[in-house]
DNA sequence: CGTACTTCTTCATCTACATGAATGCGAATG
DNA sequence: CATTCGCATTCATGTAGATGAAGAAGTACG
């Protein structure tokens, strides 16, 4: 996850819609999969399994953009939810905006290259999440994304990485603990 | 995993290298990461973990670009060895030819929309690893990708999972008695 | 042909983390 | 102010998958 302000064509003026804190702006099942770039606030993106349980795939702080990359690109059905977890102000944007034909070369090249940025993140969260243990992937998140720690409750944090709250609890008693 | 061949500039006419089965072409500590385009063959990209233990991020069949993208675009150490499954010949790649501005504006186009169907990709990826079982990424493994299965071991596909081959195997045998 | 090597399998044991329940606490709401 | 509710914590128990060892079968190579 690194910043992708100010990018992406978004017209500043571009007109936003503002949602309070817990408002679902998608859901499983939706016809159609939306992609969101985040003004001012926070989404986060997160799937519920066939046991009930939710697991946040991404947070996205203000400047992000947040989507169901899967179903916008292989038409498979909607299974990202995304909802505020505080006051937000976003855009909603159409998928050909990012690159459409309009937009000026230079412009084009730097959206793939923010593309090309997240496949790096997402190959670190891969690689975590195959070999290493929780309180290193815990770790790893603090340093990442040290204000987001401040901002999101813990049990989020722990379905982000993959575990149970109480097992980050567990952990986090230990880290204090030296 | 999707197929990206013949697109990214690649000139067809490129000078290619030949490797044999078993020859390591990127290895972890390397100065400089480097890209490579299949075109024939089978690469795979791996980490080798504080324990010893290799767990693989992905396999490159014929057509497909394989990196360490995260040592690539934040400067990362190289951590990924990459290797060949197969003999294979192989493309080296400068990243900037991805993106480079002498590149039309509809290849250019058309290289980052690949780059986002591999976000779709990895999201799916970190979705399984989280929150469904071993004998479930198996399945959607072997459906996905149905001639990687009989290309390569076992064991590679186990790593590949996050299991070992030893639990990779009794799933296996579970699904055959049913 | 025999030896070595690799892959796959099975089994016994171990461990990281899940599950479920109980408690305390702070913030929101009437 | 009292009540509820969400969040974090702790504990006792359960389980998926890891670990380590050992054997069977296939393959490479002298």
């Amino acid at each position: 996850m690194e910043n992708i302000s100010d990018i992406f064509n978004i017209d500043p003026n571009a007109q936003t819609k503002a949602y309070r804190k817990g408002a679902l702006l998608q859901s499983a099942g939706d016809s159609k999969a939306l992609t969101f770039y985040v003004k001012t606030g926070l989404l986060r993106s997160y799937i519920i399994d066939s046991k009930g349980k939710e697991h946040i795939f991404m947070f996205a702080p203000e400047g992000w953009i947040i989507a169901d990359v899967e179903s916008l690109e292989y038409g498979k059905p909607v299974e990202l939810y995304i909802d505020c977890l505080e006051d937000s102000e976003v855009v909603i944007l159409e998928k050909e905006l990012l690159f459409n034909a309009e937009a000026s070369k230079e412009m084009i090249i730097k959206n793939a290259n923010l593309l090309y940025r997240r496949l790096g993140v997402l190959q670190r969260r891969v690689l975590m999440l195959m070999s290493a243990p929780a309180v290193d992937r815990y770790e790893y998140f603090l340093e990442a994304y040290p204000n987001l720690a401040n901002r999101v409750p813990q049990r989020m944090i722990a379905t982000y990485l993959g575990i149970t709250p109480q097992a980050l609890s567990t952990i986090r008693a230990k880290m204090a603990h030296s």
